[in-house]
DNA sequence: AACTAATTCAACCGCGCGTAT
DNA sequence: GATACGCGCGGTTGAATTAGT
């Protein structure tokens, strides 16, 4: 036999709470308490509502100092660090988070802190999986240096030996969040992740803040555009875009330069396009560079440009231990192919 | 502007537990 | 000890909203 209904479902009212019925539930409880009886109170009110409904919405939102979206960053941590230790017991996480409800943190979770530590741990997988294709890649590096030498000093190509363009790797479907498996799996891996972390969301230090910048506020000036495209340039012409800084692979700190790009010598009306919105989002094409590890993070574009993907940048910074020659920086980077917006 | 897909979050559901009888 | 009942919790649903095409 299964459990009896606490209520009579087809003679109460279900859904969305009217504000008059949040009046009459909020006065009363004000003036007269719960009662300690959930289940008579809407009788008691006159409202055509289950007990438990009134109960749920008198918690999650009548009752007074409640506090709704705008996590900090330290909710944020303490909502993590209890996760690691006691798992999805929202009501408890809820009781050390003044003005917080267990439905409130629960939702924040499932919706937002959850992908955004996904997020964070697929980053670095891919950081590691990068980490150790590394050699292929200096190999790859190195023979698009030589395929670059068939641009020519006024910026034509030899279009039977063109420049190099690296296959685009076979990556993973990203599904849409509906469609990926939070398993046990999942959850024990952010766990690990977390625990890894101290316990907190962001794996910034104490002393550190961790900030979010874009466009022109970035405020690092320690990294040079201006040196780093005319480096670049020998493949690429760009421009900063916009930026951002955050937190990898623990304690270290990475910036993140994104950039608008098209091929050098590749001029913007010489590209072809399956269709004339393509080329009106031209300016959309853009690609990450990640200063942590010297290689396009991710891209954006379209049809055909998402060759661009899988470019792997010429070996510009020491840590390669590869030089470029000189005179392909004069070749390929020259001032007049190179676009820099000031207003970063 | 119209349509579709994705995201958010309030509300519902059913189960387990504690307590009164 | 057995039963009934209400409360509280975590999981799930679906309407509303927002973003993307």
């Amino acid at each position: 036999m299964g459990r009896a209904p606490c209520c009579d479902k087809s003679n109460v009212k279900r859904g969305p709470w009217s504000p008059e019925e949040d009046a009459k539930l909020k006065s009363y409880i004000e003036e007269h308490g719960t009662g300690g009886n959930w289940i008579a109170l809407p009788q008691k009110i006159g409202l055509k509502r289950c007990g438990k409904s009134c109960r749920l919405r008198w918690l999650n939102y009548l009752r007074p100092n409640i506090k709704h979206g705008g996590f900090s960053e330290e909710e944020d941590n303490i909502i993590c660090s209890l996760y690691i230790s006691i798992g999805s017991r929202w009501s408890i996480i809820a009781a050390q988070l003044p003005g917080r409800t267990d439905n409130d943190i629960k939702n924040y979770w499932n919706t937002r802190l959850k992908k955004k530590l996904l997020g964070k741990q697929r980053k670095e997988q891919h950081a590691a999986r990068s980490r150790g294709e590394a050699g292929l890649k200096q190999q790859q590096q190195q023979d698009m240096i030589k395929r670059s030498n068939n641009i020519g000093s006024n910026g034509s190509i030899d279009t039977n030996n063109p420049p190099y363009w690296p296959e685009v790797p076979v990556m993973a479907p990203i599904l849409p969040y509906e469609q990926q498996q939070f398993d046990d799996k999942d959850h024990a891996s952010i766990r690990k992740l977390l625990i890894k972390l101290g316990g907190r969301f962001s794996d910034d230090h104490d002393d550190d803040q961790v900030l979010i910048h874009e466009g022109k506020n970035f405020p690092f000036p320690s990294f040079d555009h201006q040196q780093f495209l005319e480096q670049q340039s020998i493949v690429l012409n760009a421009m900063p875009s916009t930026a951002s800084m955050e937190v990898m692979n623990g304690n270290q700190f990475v910036q993140n330069h994104q950039y608008r790009a098209f091929p050098v010598g590749i001029e913007e009306e010489d590209m072809v396009f399956s269709n004339n919105n393509q080329q009106q989002n031209l300016e959309g094409l853009e690609f990450l560079y990640s200063e942590n590890n010297n290689r396009i993070e991710s891209s954006a574009g379209w049809g055909e440009m998402m060759m661009m993907s899988s470019l792997v940048f010429p070996p510009a910074m020491a840590s390669n231990g590869v030089e470029l020659p000189p005179q392909m920086l004069e070749e390929g980077g020259s001032s007049d192919q190179l676009r820099y917006s000031s207003d970063l």
